[in-house]
DNA sequence: AATTCAGTCAACCGCGATGGT
DNA sequence: GACCATCGCGGTTGACTGAAT
């Protein structure tokens, strides 16, 4: 439990490593691998505390590591385990072949992040945000609206827009409920279909069909249909599950990833998914009445976050002004 | 050319978790 | 169960670099 008193110790180096002392730090770990880390600097004759050479070795020297500017797939992928897994940098690595959780971490504060709140997310929950600053966007959109003289054309978009928006959270949540849960009896080993993937079932996302009504089961508890699976509340099956994601999709998750979904701050990252998306919502195919009115009435009943969405939205004294 | 500023990223620090005795 | 050593993670810092003034 007790600290580790390596760095206090006075007399060892710090701060940046020399290529003589990386090529010592390789050459013993080549030969011997890092056994304890705490033994190694004596033994590879370094003058760094374990700890030390220890992320060194992880976060620069591995063979493994891939360098350069990250791809708009590890982006999306980065922005996707984000929205579910919070700041579990070690965890998003994992899904990113030779990226450290440093490297990643510090690519989602100089860039992610701040693309988000340029967008008007919050980069914590992934969700747009409700503080003052946030609401710029939606007065400049006012003031275009008042200023253009066919402003009832635009609020009819713009509602479209959101609505579309209910509407691909509604067909999300149907495809949720429509797959039969696997039996998981342990969560750390067993796959799942793929299609039982959150992420495989967001690329399902892209015709906002009229989606179904919601059972009204699953609106008095939406968790019920999964209540079985063990260890609702915990995400971290994602981070033993090596082999999903950005390797294609090939292979899902396992099955308490619903509650990541349910219970992560990220929860409407179908939401954000979309308005990343190149191409705008109004582009999508038209909306009909029906699929409008079952997506405002699942979600505004259901705990999923799209329903505190839709429950911001109505709050919005702005899209009231609109509507 | 000198200075300032902002962005990037390697490295450090402190803490909690884990495993051994 | 208590204690200790070690590991690993996430937040933060500070050196470096290039762009802007």
């Amino acid at each position: 439990m007790g600290r580790s008193p390596c760095c206090d110790e006075s007399g060892l180096k710090k701060g940046p490593w020399t290529p003589e002392e990386d090529e010592k730090l390789i050459k013993y770990i080549q030969k011997h691998g890092h056994g304890s880390w705490r033994a190694l600097p004596k033994l590879a004759g370094l003058n760094r505390c374990g700890k030390s050479c220890r992320l060194r070795w992880t976060n620069y020297l591995r063979p493994d590591i891939k360098r350069g500017k990250f791809s708009q797939e590890e982006e999306q992928t980065i922005l996707n385990l984000h929205s579910i897994l919070g700041n579990k940098w070690s965890a998003i690595a994992t899904h990113l072949p030779g990226r450290t959780d440093n490297e990643i971490k510090n690519f989602w504060n100089t860039h992610l992040k701040k693309k988000l709140i340029q967008m008007g997310f919050d980069p914590m929950t992934h969700r747009p945000r409700t503080d003052i600053f946030s609401t710029l966007p939606h007065l400049l959109a006012l003031a275009n609206l008042i200023d253009n003289p066919s402003w009832e054309e635009q609020a009819m978009r713009h509602l479209q827009a959101e609505a579309l928006q209910m509407a691909r959270l509604n067909q999300y949540l149907h495809t949720l409920l429509h797959h039969q849960p696997p039996p998981f009896p342990n969560t750390t080993t067993t796959h799942v279909p793929a299609d039982m993937s959150p992420f495989n079932l967001l690329s399902h996302l892209e015709t906002p069909a009229a989606p179904p009504s919601l059972p009204a089961t699953f609106l008095q508890d939406p968790l019920a249909p999964f209540s079985h699976l063990p260890d609702l509340q915990a995400p971290c099956s994602v981070v033993n599950d090596q082999s999903s994601l950005s390797k294609g999709g090939g292979v899902g998750h396992q099955g308490s990833d619903f509650g990541a979904m349910e219970n992560s701050p990220g929860s409407s990252s179908p939401w954000l998914r979309q308005n990343l998306s190149p191409s705008p919502p109004s582009a999508a195919a038209p909306l009909t009445e029906n699929s409008i009115t079952n997506t405002v009435d699942a979600c505004s009943t259901s705990s999923y976050g799209g329903a505190q969405m839709w429950s911001d939205l109505l709050d919005d004294p702005i899209f009231h002004e609109i509507a």
